[in-house]
DNA sequence: ACACATGTTCAGCG
DNA sequence: CCGCTGAACATGTG
């Protein structure tokens, strides 16, 4: 099955796309009329055409594209965007959503079967900080953990609390951290908290290490075999503790019993 | 055949 | 009124 990429995927992807594209310039940008976008597609043109594409970075779950005249193009996968590299002797990518032409000849296509991915001119900068800001420190989970009542899992869902963390790994977070996903946010104990605060990172940039070291080069796709809990092939976590799994926030939660509830 | 992945939005509930 | 929960969206895969 085909899953969809994380922040640790994403990570990646930027990394590849930036290593492929950039000094490259921009000789030709179709977007489908089905393409959610802020701007009309002139505009998009207007803007990024000829230019050369300098870096790709990720911010939360999205992707951004920073060009030479210092405009930013924001792409967000949503839950069944792919990107492709479309080769000279293969089919054309069917249906895609975007197709950018760059002057080394590489055609990088976006495709959604359901049409969710959206593009962004310049997008607003966001409250919430990204999973792997250096603001984020055990002090600001601290007073942002105290004032919610929510399950600390729809919390780290929440992308207007935090952005990047998604349905796989905010499991193998609490997992780490050894607190229940039903847990109430305000409830969890300091001790506690600091270990959140330190899991997040320390998860993430683990994932990131793993996928890079095992599947250099991606831009699609995603890996998970490495996971300790979210996985619907292991029946233990690597401790040998049963892994239990039920539905929050609508998505499939697996944690075992070790991770301490707090109510 | 059919349950299951996944993110965001928003109706509805308390 | 506000914060929170969970259904809905669509389809390829095992």
């Amino acid at each position: 099955m085909e899953l969809m990429p994380e922040l640790p995927d994403l990570e990646v992807f930027a990394a590849n796309l930036t290593r492929k594209l950039s000094g490259k310039s921009l000789s030709d940008l179709k977007i489908s009329e089905r393409t959610s976008l802020n701007v009309s597609v002139g505009t998009l043109q207007k803007a990024l055409l000829k230019q050369k594409l300098t870096r790709v970075y990720r911010e939360g779950k999205e992707l951004r594209f920073v060009f030479s005249n210092d405009a930013i193009l924001g792409i967000h996968l949503m839950l069944h965007g792919k990107m492709t590299w479309e080769n000279r002797d293969d089919q054309p990518v069917k249906n895609p959503l975007v197709r950018f032409s760059f002057s080394n000849g590489l055609v990088l296509t976006v495709t959604d079967i359901m049409n969710a991915v959206t593009v962004t001119l310049n997008p607003e900068k966001s409250e919430a900080p990204d999973a792997l800001s250096v603001t984020i420190t055990p002090s600001w989970w601290k007073k942002n953990l105290a004032a919610s009542g929510a399950q600390i899992k729809s919390l780290l869902l929440n992308q207007k609390f935090i952005r990047g963390i998604g349905n796989a790994y905010a499991d193998e977070i609490l997992w780490t951290a050894g607190i229940s996903p039903f847990s109430s946010a305000r409830e969890i104990p300091p001790d506690k908290v600091r270990k959140l605060s330190s899991a997040v990172k320390q998860v993430l940039r683990a994932a990131v290490r793993m996928i890079k070291k095992s599947a250099p080069g991606i831009i699609g796709g995603e890996l998970r075999d490495f996971m300790s809990v979210h996985n619907a092939h292991r029946e233990t976590d690597p401790k040998g503790h049963y892994i239990r799994n039920s539905a929050l926030g609508g998505r499939k939660t697996y944690y075992t019993d070790q991770q301490v509830l707090y109510k």
